[in-house]
DNA sequence: CTTATGACTTGCAGCAAGGACG
DNA sequence: CGTCCTTGCTGCAAGTCATAAG
C-alpha cells in the first residue's frame, strides 16, 4: 500500500515516528515502532504540581448502584449482536414529531456532505501528487485513504447514508426497517407510554427526593421494565428504586461477573443474527436524541436535586506561631491558615508567587493591623501536626467505622447522584460544590496560592425543568442565586469560579449519560468523516505552502502542523494564566530551523506539558517557517496573521463542522484502527492485549500525553532488578545441579544457607530451570514496559480520543474480552458503542 | 471585525480501593 | 492477614469552539 501517495508533495514523514521518540530516549530501542529516525528527545515533564490533599476534601467514590445494572445491559446488548444500534441512538428528530414520520432519519451534516461533495475529482488529482514518504502508520493510512477517495463516497460508505442517525451500523438494512416500524427510539415519554399503556409515568414517591413528573425509568431499570408494563406507574417507580438499590448488592454483582467470565467471553464471535423487532426493548440506556446543533433544545423535562455543599468549617483552635509566639485566629483566618499549613511539603512552598498570593489573600482576612505582619515569621507547624494526627486517626479507624462513615456519606449524597432527563434516570457527574482551597494552577501560574473561597448556594444557578420541584437549598437560611429553565443547555447547576471570575464551573451529567454518549459519538463520526476529506485537505494545504497571500500561507502551514503533529489549536490566553501555547499561538522561539528541513519544536502546551520534537518537514514548509520568523523577536507570534477562529473558519470551508481538534481525534483513532489491524496476530489474549497497549501507546505519543514519573519508580525498578539477580543466581545453581544430576552426583549445598537440597532427577531440575527462566523473562518484560510507559499516559487517549467502536469491534473479532481493555466506568461510558458490528472499521 | 463569555471537552495528579505479596 | 504496590476514579484545572456583545 502506500504506493499511491508516494509522489505527492506532502511528506508525512515520520510524524508519528518522530514523535514516538518523543518521550524518552529510553524507549527507543526495542520498540519496533519507533523506528527511528527521529530525533526525539526526552522531555522532562515539569511535573508541576504536587498536590497534597487537603483533608477538607471529601471524596466519595461513586458507588456501584446503577452501575451494575447498566453493565448488565451492556452485556445484553452485546450478546445479542448489533441490531439494536438504531434504537439506541434514536434519530434526532424532535420529540414532538410523530415517530412514524421520522422514517428517514434526519441527518446532520454528514449525509449531505457526502452527497454534494465532489470529492472524487479533486481527490484524483490529489493522489497523483500525494507524497507520503516515510509515513507513519496513521498518516500513511490516511493517504491510502485518500487514494480510494476516488471511489465515490456512496460506494465507500454505503452504510453511512444515515450517518446522522446511526453511523455505527454498517448494515442496517433491517435495522432501518425496524426503526421505522417501531420507531421507538425517542422520546422517552413516548417510550414510557409504550410500556405503560399510554399513561405518563408519574414519579411521586414521597420518600424519594426526586419527583418526576414523568418518568419511565429506563436505563437503569430497563431490565424489569419489560415485564412491568402493566404495573401502575407509581408502583413501578418504587420498584425501580428498589431495583437500583439492589443493583449494588453483591448478588447482582456476581451475576454480572458470572456472565462475563463464564464460558461466554464477552466477545465471542457470534453469528450475527439479525432480528428485527424486539430490539427496541433493549435499546435502552442510551436514547440519544439530542441533536448536536447548538442552541437546540436539549431536553423537555429535567428533574434533579441540585448540588451538595461541603460541611461548614469546624475550627480546631490550634494556634500558629508568629515570631515564636502563639497567635489566636478567628475561625475564618484559621481555616485559610490550615489550607496553607497542610501544603507544607509540597513544592508549592518553594514558589514565591504561591506564597505571595496566599499572603495577600490571607492578609485581607487578618486585617491591616493584625499582629501578623508577614508570612515569613509564621510557623504553621502546630496546625500541620494537628492535621497529621487527624489523618492518622482516620487511618487507624477500624474497617467497620470506615465503612459506616462511607455509608453515611453515601446516604447523604444519594439523592444528588441522579437526575431524570426526559423521564430517564441518569447519573450526575459532579454534584458537589468545590470545597475551599488554595488554587493550584499548573505550570507557572500567576494565580497559584490564591484562596479559593467557599462556594455558597448564593453563588449557584440551578437549571431545571419548569415543572420540576426546585431543589431544596441544602444550607438552611441560604438560597440559590437563581433558578433557570434553559432547555438549550445540559448543565444542571453552575457557579463562577472564584479564582477566574469569568470562568464557569458547571455540574452536568456523568460520562455514562446519554448526553455525553451522544456527543461522544458525534465527535467520532466527525473524525471519521475527516477520513474521506483528508486527502483533499492535505492537497489544499500543500498548495497553500507557497501561497503569495501570507495569511493563506500561514493557514496552510498551521493546518499542516495540526495534521502532522497533532498540535492543539492554540487559543489566545491572557496574562492571568500560565504561559502556554498551541499551534496558532506558537512563538518564534518555539520553532527552530535546524537545517535539512528539520524543525525543532519546543514549547509548553496544555497543562504546561512540554512538547519537544524534531521533525523533517516539506521543504516549502521549512522555507515558509524561515520566512515567518524573519524580522521577528523570539517572543513574537510565529503565525502573526492567524488565530484559531480564522483557522477554524478556513477548515470549515474544507469540511462541514471541521475544527482543529478533529485532527487529533482523527489521527488517534485512525492510528489505533490501523495498528490493531496490522499487528494483531493469532495468539493468546495476553498477546493481543499487548498489541492493543502498544497501539494505545503510539497514540499517546502522537498526542503527547505524558505523565510524571512516580516518585518511587526507580526503587521499583531496582527492586525488580534485585529479584532478577536472585533468580539468576538460582538459575545458575540449578544448572550446576542439572549437570551433576546427569552425572548422578548429588546437588551441592544451597549457597544461600548451606543446607542440603533435595536430590532431584534431571527432568525435575530441567523443569525448574524452565520455570525460573520464564519468571526472569517475565520480570524483564515488566521492567521494560514499566520503563517504557513511565512517562506515557495511556488513559487520556483511551478516554477521549479512541473511538470505542474500534476497540469493541476488534475485541469481538479477536475474541478478547472487552473487560481486558475497558474498566467498569469506561464500559459504562462507552455503552453506546458496545453493539457495534464486528466488522466496523474507523 | 474583535473581545468576552458561555458551554463543553480534555488533561494530569492524587487518592483510595483492591490486589499482589511475603 | 498486614503491608506494599498497582490501578481506577475523581477532582478540578485548562483547553476548544461557538456565540453574543461591543
Amino acid at each position: 500500500m502506500a504506493v499511491e501517495a508516494s509522489d505527492g508533495p506532502v511528506t508525512f514523514k515520520k510524524s508519528s515516528a518522530s514523535k514516538s521518540n518523543q518521550l524518552h530516549s529510553e524507549m527507543k530501542n526495542s520498540d519496533s515502532y519507533d523506528d527511528g529516525q527521529s530525533n526525539r528527545k526526552t522531555s522532562d515533564v515539569p511535573a508541576s504540581n504536587g498536590q497534597s490533599s487537603s483533608s477538607l476534601n471529601g471524596k466519595a467514590s461513586a458507588i456501584e448502584s446503577s452501575v451494575d445494572i447498566s453493565k448488565e445491559s451492556n452485556l445484553k446488548t452485546y450478546t445479542k449482536s448489533s441490531p439494536s444500534a438504531n434504537s439506541k441512538f434514536p434519530s434526532l428528530g424532535n420529540k414532538n414529531e410523530s415517530l412514524l414520520e421520522k422514517k428517514i432519519p434526519k441527518c446532520d451534516d454528514f449525509e449531505d456532505e457526502e452527497d454534494n461533495t465532489p470529492l472524487s475529482d479533486i481527490r484524483m488529482k490529489m493522489n497523483n501528487d500525494n507524497d507520503k514518504k516515510a509515513t507513519p502508520n496513521a498518516l500513511k493510512k490516511s493517504y491510502e485513504d485518500s487514494d480510494d477517495d476516488d471511489i465515490p463516497l456512496s460506494a465507500r460508505l454505503p452504510h453511512n447514508t444515515n450517518l446522522g442517525e446511526s453511523s455505527s451500523n454498517y448494515d442496517d438494512s433491517d435495522k432501518q426497517e425496524t426503526a421505522s416500524k417501531l420507531s421507538v427510539k425517542r422520546p422517552l415519554d413516548e417510550i414510557g407510554s409504550l410500556h405503560s399503556s399510554g399513561k405518563k409515568p408519574k414519579l411521586s414517591d414521597p420518600g424519594s427526593s426526586i419527583n418526576a413528573k414523568q418518568i419511565s425509568v429506563r436505563s437503569d431499570a430497563k431490565v424489569e421494565e419489560e415485564d412491568d408494563d402493566d404495573i401502575p406507574i407509581s408502583r413501578k417507580k418504587n420498584k425501580v428504586v428498589k431495583l437500583m438499590d439492589k443493583s449494588s448488592s453483591s448478588k447482582k454483582l456476581t451475576n454480572v461477573a458470572k456472565v462475563n467470565k463464564g464460558a461466554a467471553p464477552s466477545f465471542k464471535k457470534k453469528e450475527k443474527l439479525k432480528k428485527s423487532g424486539n430490539e427496541s426493548e433493549h435499546s435502552q440506556s442510551t436514547k440519544l436524541q439530542l441533536s448536536s446543533g447548538d442552541g437546540q433544545k436539549k431536553w423537555t423535562t429535567l428533574v434533579h436535586n441540585g448540588i451538595i455543599f461541603p460541611p461548614p468549617y469546624n475550627p480546631h483552635g490550634v494556634k500558629i506561631l508568629y515570631k515564636g509566639k502563639p497567635v489566636t485566629l478567628t475561625p475564618e483566618q484559621e481555616e485559610v491558615a490550615t489550607l496553607f499549613a497542610v501544603m507544607r511539603d509540597t513544592e508549592y512552598m518553594e514558589k514565591e508567587i504561591f506564597k505571595d498570593n496566599f499572603w495577600n489573600d490571607w492578609r485581607e482576612l487578618l486585617g491591616e493591623n493584625h499582629v501578623i505582619q508577614n508570612l515569613k515569621d509564621c510557623d504553621f507547624t502546630p496546625i500541620y501536626d494537628w492535621c497529621q494526627i487527624e489523618k492518622d486517626k482516620k487511618k487507624q479507624m477500624s474497617l467497620e467505622e470506615k465503612k459506616a462513615l462511607r455509608e453515611e456519606k453515601m446516604k447523604q449524597e444519594e439523592k444528588y447522584m441522579w437526575a431524570i432527563v426526559d423521564g430517564v434516570k441518569e447519573k450526575v457527574g459532579n454534584f458537589r460544590a468545590e470545597p475551599p482551597g488554595l488554587f493550584r494552577g499548573r505550570g507557572v501560574h500567576p494565580k497559584m496560592g490564591k484562596v479559593k473561597r467557599r462556594i455558597r448556594p448564593n453563588d449557584v444557578v440551578i437549571n431545571i425543568g419548569k415543572d420540576a420541584p426546585i431543589p431544596e437549598c441544602p444550607i438552611p437560611g441560604e438560597s440559590w442565586a437563581e433558578i433557570t429553565h434553559d432547555d438549550t443547555v445540559t448543565w444542571l447547576a453552575k457557579w463562577r469560579d472564584p479564582i477566574k471570575p469569568n470562568k464557569l464551573k458547571m455540574v452536568s451529567l456523568a460520562a455514562s449519560s446519554s448526553w455525553k454518549g451522544q456527543s461522544d459519538k458525534e465527535k467520532y463520526e466527525k473524525a471519521r468523516m475527516l477520513k474521506s476529506y483528508i486527502g483533499n485537505i492535505r492537497a489544499a494545504y500543500t498548495k497553500g505552502f507557497t501561497s503569495k497571500d501570507i495569511t493563506k500561507q500561514q493557514i496552510a502551514v498551521a493546518t499542516y502542523f495540526i495534521d502532522k503533529l497533532a498540535l492543539r489549536a492554540g487559543n489566545e490566553k491572557d496574562d492571568e494564566e500560565a504561559d502556554t501555547v498551541g499551534c496558532c499561538t506558537l512563538k518564534v522561539e518555539n520553532v527552530t530551523a535546524e537545517g535539512h528541513n528539520k524543525l525543532k519544536f519546543d514549547f509548553l502546551g496544555k497543562d504546561s506539558i512540554k512538547y519537544e520534537n524534531t521533525v523533517e518537514v516539506e521543504p516549502p514548509v521549512y522555507k515558509a517557517i524561515l520566512k515567518f520568523q524573519k524580522d521577528k523577536q523570539p517572543g513574537d507570534d510565529l503565525f502573526d496573521k492567524l488565530d484559531t477562529s480564522k483557522l477554524n473558519a478556513h477548515l470549515k470551508e474544507l469540511m462541514p463542522n471541521l475544527t482543529a481538534k478533529v485532527f487529533r481525534t482523527f489521527n488517534a483513532s485512525f492510528t489505533l484502527d490501523d495498528m490493531l489491524n496490522k499487528e494483531t496476530k493469532d495468539g493468546v489474549v495476553a498477546e493481543k492485549t499487548a498489541v492493543y497497549q502498544h497501539a494505545n501507546k503510539q497514540v499517546a505519543i502522537i498526542c503527547n500525553h505524558q505523565r510524571s514519573v512516580s516518585k518511587n519508580h526507580s526503587t521499583q525498578i531496582s527492586k525488580l532488578n534485585e529479584k532478577i539477580d536472585e533468580l539468576q543466581a538460582v538459575l545458575k545453581e540449578l544448572k550446576i545441579d542439572l549437570d551433576r544430576a546427569r552425572k548422578e552426583k548429588p546437588p551441592l549445598k544451597r549457597s544461600s544457607d548451606g543446607k542440603n537440597k533435595r536430590n532431584l532427577n534431571p527432568e525435575a531440575i530441567g523443569k525448574k530451570i524452565a520455570q525460573t527462566s520464564a519468571k526472569i523473562e517475565k520480570m524483564q518484560r515488566d521492567i521494560h514496559t514499566k520503563e517504557d510507559l513511565k512517562t506515557v499516559a495511556l488513559g487520556t487517549s483511551k478516554i477521549n480520543y479512541l473511538d470505542p467502536r474500534i476497540t469493541v469491534s476488534w475485541c469481538k473479532r479477536h475474541e478478547v474480552p472487552i473487560e481486558k481493555i475497558y474498566t467498569k466506568t469506561l464500559l459504562e461510558k462507552f455503552a453506546w458503542a458496545m453493539d457495534v458490528d464486528p466488522d466496523f472499521r474507523f
